[in-house]
DNA sequence: AGACTATTCCGATATTGCGGGAAGATTTGG
DNA sequence: CCAAATCTTCCCGCAATATCGGAATAGTCT
């Protein structure tokens, strides 16, 4: 079935394999993506003059490599996504509480991206997970994401994750998936013990508005060793649950 | 001279036509993409079709919109800035210290842009300028950046500006430009009394390692009737170098 | 200042993007 | 639950234009 690609544009597809490129190395010279891609001299350049024209590439010391228009885009994006001007002090709020990490997701397909997160009590690497992305299904906001979501559109996307292991517990059979998301439900927050990372916990709880419409979801994340027994099952999901109804309230009321 | 664009790629321009159309429009039909940039469907379709395969587009409820994979590329370029892990509490603390609003920049081109911002007394808005973009010229910051590049490098930036007037003080004449980098070499930080937004002063120092590579620059800013006289001339440039200061320390022994 | 390297320009070939229309899928209304 | 309407996807011939290789120009280093 090679007329997947018949309908795709072949230049444009050029043109981003460069920035996909550019994107890993970091910075690089003409010369290493022509070898890189196996295109000639002067396609490379031509490709690479149209991404400076557009803003997406710029010269640097040694070579060429991605501009901040990614960062311009990605972050006016971000402000467009409804209440987010009140998720930071609600992830700030509950970050100081429970002295952990604490996280603002959405999902885009069968990724969830980080939007934005804090930590509690080490305050030096806000933002450091900002845009960065994983399966949705192997972590608690995302199944708290999922779960939620209407009966139809869940098994879409049920049946579109790759169910890729990325920790010890990440849960890989789409039935104990289904499962998981059931009891989710009933208790209005996910939980996931060393699904994504080995070594972490987490609860996490979806932010609804309109009664129906998911507009994302909120996680504490830590360490296992100190989320664990009571804390992890009752306290937390406490201060979780609470900071998606204000936010939600927030929301709605603005 | 049109053989401008000879040198480009022009399936990709139209690729880019579209990614730019979906920024203004925020969310749009393939019909509305199709009156909007004058071209079949089919086009308009199969170059959807390739934005979508790369992840740069998504499918929203009622048409196409930009995805968040600018961000999670602006977000990683962003941490690939050096030094940009001690940013963060630098920028925090002088916000706290100041209660005016601190900000981190860097130069891209004839733009500054804003990597991180924080409001001191006001803690909801944070990141609200993450991304944004203005002309280098006409801010603190930018300035500050500018002065201390090398004469030669410099000259070219103060040439390729375009000393557009977006406040009521912006600096539009190239020789006076000149004049105000000399004084701010002689200072050490850069001063903008409503050139860029009338009401808005705002102070500038660049972040130097390795001796002579400028990194960006740490600016604080906030109401002209607040950033005044003796404040404005003495208290806050000390409190903006000690930040620039201690940055650059941390950055070099790490 | 000269040699070397890197960048940009140019022209011929054929690949591939384009528009129009048909087929298929999905939604809406009766 | 079926039919009409609408939106999305596919197909095909034509011509535009992306590609490659090489030459000219600009830039850099010794």
């Amino acid at each position: 079935m090679e007329n997947q690609s018949a309908s795709r544009v072949k230049t444009t597809e050029t043109s981003f394999e460069m920035l996909e490129a550019l994107f890993q190395e970091g910075e690089a010279t003409r010369e290493e993506l022509e070898e890189r891609l196996g295109m000639a001299t002067s396609t490379v350049h031509r490709h690479l003059a149209t991404l400076q024209e557009y803003g997406y590439v710029v010269r640097g010391p040694e070579g060429y490599r991605l501009s901040f228009k990614f960062l311009t885009f990605g972050g006016f994006l971000r402000r467009e996504v409804p209440g987010y001007s009140m998720v930071k002090q609600k992830i700030d709020d509950l970050a100081s509480q429970t002295d952990e990490r604490a996280q603002f997701i959405i999902r885009e397909g069968t990724d969830r991206v980080y939007l934005y997160t804090e930590i509690g009590d080490n305050p030096v690497q806000t933002g450091a997970h900002t845009g960065r992305r994983g399966p949705i299904h192997s972590s608690a906001a995302g199944k708290a994401i999922v779960a939620f979501l209407p009966a139809e559109e869940r098994e879409q996307v049920i049946d579109s994750i790759s169910l890729e292991q990325t920790g010890p517990n990440t849960i890989t059979d789409p039935e104990r998936l289904r499962e998981d998301l059931a009891e989710i439900r009933e208790r209005g927050y996910a939980l996931n013990r060393e699904e994504s990372t080995a070594g972490v916990h987490a609860i996490g709880a979806p932010v609804t508005v309109n009664d129906d419409e998911i507009i994302g979801a909120i996680s504490v994340s830590g360490p296992a060793t100190r989320l664990k027994s009571d804390r992890l099952e009752n306290e937390l999901p406490d201060l979780v649950l609470a900071a998606t109804n204000e936010l939600e309230l927030h929301i709605e009321h603005s």
